[in-house]
RNA sequence: GGUCUCGUAGCUCAGUUGGAUAGAGCAACUGCCUUCUAAGCAGUAGGUCACUGGUUCGAAUCCAGUCGGGAUCACCA
């Protein structure tokens, strides 16, 4: 039984006792206690007050009393107005950290055993990634490395979606104007590649428009009448026959994507379990339609369109097939995440997309619902905010789209820099340097995304990224390296004996201790940010306590080794927690 | 216009189920490397928590409204 649970139990007995009236838990209120006050952990008498009909430093007293006379570990305790601080005292504290020395750190806590899908990224296969999916990205992995942490089971998987009209217009493009340029012939990347063809249409599509609008055409109809359009259709048209000839050359172009994705996707470090292709799920949903059609739950109009009326629920009516019976994007999605229960048997799927869907999602989950799929309880959207830069949203034609293979370039390039100013790598090789580098880099990056809040936009600086300073990867990554430093000193353990703690040596424990829970949190509420915050603040703890204690040099041999232990566990559970972020810690940097 | 969402220091962000004097980092200024890695530590300065009202013993947090930003509302994906 964890400190707080017992001291909740003995405010609850005490006051029942004192009051003799039956007290929800509810009503005792613990919170850890604010650092300009002494004391460990506080209770929050106002809610008693009704109950006991005393003042609100009476009852505290009064409580305060029962509390450290049932409650051994209770030492101490001093009453604030209606506070009720609690001090816990040292040796529980350090019987705690012993218990947790030999292994019950290493194993994760296992707060829940299901099987959850995540999915995320899901690109387009016309164009390199940019800053958007990699912020994607971060959050994905890190949501499914929490999940697993807290004793889920993932599947992380993505849809590509690799057929549609993006893609016929690259094809279109790089057949006009590219001279069968290949990755190989050119030295470009493969997406980037693809992605060049991509612009290069859209320019000379643009062209046609402009000059179809000077002929006195009006803007939509000029869209849709632009030759290279229909060309670009008719493509699609071929492709949706299969057609030898684009059909091969689809799957040329989308090879080179796949390379150049995976690629990104190696530096970035994240990774997937199972891949779905658009091309072989856009054609699903379709007879689930049917079946809704017939149990009354879609309608279709006059035109022969299928729709679904969610005006009741305050949304609005939504077309599902169109009515030339041919699917729209969210008939895929009613058929895909049937097959994934189906093929998985998944309690849960995540799907981690951007908050410009939400309607989406709404939509989806709610057509679920209605078709009577139990599962549709265990859909969760993972909803982010958008990245903008400082100058506001990132658009393709003004070229201000922050492309992600060259972003981690420059964080590389940077790190490179910063470390060999500090010279403090000198003695390793090249080889374990570039590591280093490589770790510290893209550490700073996610970071950098990942400590935000995923449900709000954040503004992306470059500049900010690429500090190294403050609340960023590489200072936790720094004090990581602090207690390595410290563990290559003194390799050996002893056995030590100590009676009492420095504030900081406390702290430290408390937030060592605290680590499961903080887990736990954020499996609950999907957030990376929390493990990010914890990271740091337990980091800066570290700092802290090593601006002022001796550690190798302790004063005495209990202290040192005591400290030693106190560092190794600080290291062990930052490295955890960062892990959690798809963050490596280097040894030294 | 309807719906959703956000508004905390000059900038970027924290702020647990409502609790004490709202916290970090960056930028600015001042100290601290002959002692375990100074990518660090300590300090100064910086706030009408957008605004108004309500609920409450107590509101940055909950509710309503106002103002401001963003997203979305396609036989697109």
């Amino acid at each position: 039984m964890s400190i707080e649970q017992k001291i909740s139990e003995a405010a609850k007995n005490a006051a029942q006792l004192l009051y003799s009236t039956e007290i929800a838990s509810s009503q005792i209120q613990l919170q850890a206690c604010k650092p300009e006050f002494e004391g460990d952990l506080t209770i929050v008498v106002f809610p008693l007050l009704k109950i006991s009909k005393k003042s609100p430093e009476q009852t505290a007293t009064d409580l305060g009393e029962a509390i450290k006379n049932t409650l051994p570990e209770i030492s101490a305790f001093n009453v604030v107005k209606g506070f009720l601080n609690l001090s816990v005292a040292d040796s529980y504290w350090l019987d705690s950290f012993k218990n947790l020395q030999p292994h019950s750190h290493s194993h994760s806590p296992a707060h829940s055993s299901k099987k959850i899908m995540v999915e995320y990224s899901s690109p387009n296969t016309n164009k390199p990634l940019h800053l958007g999916h990699v912020r994607n990205n971060c959050l994905g992995y890190s949501v499914s490395e929490i999940l697993k942490a807290n004793g889920s089971e993932v599947i992380k998987t993505q849809i590509i979606n690799d057929r549609g009209i993006h893609i016929c217009k690259s094809m279109l493009a790089w057949g006009k104007w590219g001279n069968g340029e290949t990755p190989q012939s050119s030295s470009i990347k493969g997406d980037h590649l693809v992605g060049k063809y991509y612009v290069m249409f859209e320019q000379a599509y643009k062209k046609e428009q402009q000059e179809l609008i000077a002929g006195g055409m009006d803007e939509k109809s000029a869209k849709t009448k632009a030759p290279l359009f229909i060309e670009a259709s008719d493509m699609l048209r071929k492709w949706e026959a299969n057609d030898t000839a684009v059909v091969e050359l689809w799957k040329t172009m989308n090879n080179w994507v796949y390379e150049g994705f995976e690629a990104t996707y190696k530096k970035l470090g994240v990774d997937f379990d199972k891949l779905y292709y658009e091309s072989q799920t856009y054609l699903l949903g379709k007879e689930i339609i049917e079946e809704g059609l017939k149990k009354g739950v879609f309608f279709k109009k006059e035109d022969g369109s299928v729709w679904i009326d969610l005006t009741a629920d305050g949304l609005d009516e939504k077309l599902l097939l169109r009515s030339d019976g041919t699917s729209v994007y969210i008939t895929q999605d009613i058929g895909t995440a049937v097959d994934r229960y189906k093929d998985f048997n998944v309690d849960g799927i995540i799907y981690t997309v951007a908050n410009e869907q939400d309607y989406h999602f709404k939509v989806l989950f709610l057509i679920l619902k209605k078709m009577g799929y139990s599962f549709w309880e265990g859909l969760f959207h993972l909803s982010y905010g958008m990245v903008e830069l400082p100058s506001g949203r990132m658009k393709t034609r003004e070229g201000t789209v922050v492309d992600a293979d060259d972003l981690m370039e420059e964080m590389i390039s940077s790190a490179t820099q910063s470390t060999k100013e500090k010279g403090k790598l000198d003695e390793l090789t090249e080889e374990e340097k570039n590591e280093v580098i490589r770790k510290i880099a893209v550490g700073a990056l996610k970071y950098f995304i990942l400590k935000v809040d995923p449900k709000k936009s954040m503004i992306f600086n470059p500049e900010e990224s690429i500090d190294f300073n403050g609340n960023t990867g590489p200072f936790i990554q720094y004090i990581y390296v602090r207690t390595r430093s410290v563990l290559r000193k003194v390799s050996d353990e002893k056995v030590w004996t100590i009676s009492s703690l420095s504030k900081k040596e406390k702290e430290l424990i408390k937030k060592i201790l605290s680590y499961s829970s903080v887990v736990k949190e954020a499996a609950k509420l999907y957030s990376p940010a929390i493990m990010a915050n914890y990271s740091y603040e337990l980091a800066k703890e570290f700092s802290q306590f090593w601006a002022d204690h001796q550690i190798v040099n302790a004063d005495d041999e209990n202290s040192k080794y005591f400290r030693v232990q106190l560092s190794k566990e600080v290291g062990d559970t930052l490295k955890k927690a960062m892990k959690l972020l798809g963050i490596e810690m280097p040894e030294r940097m």
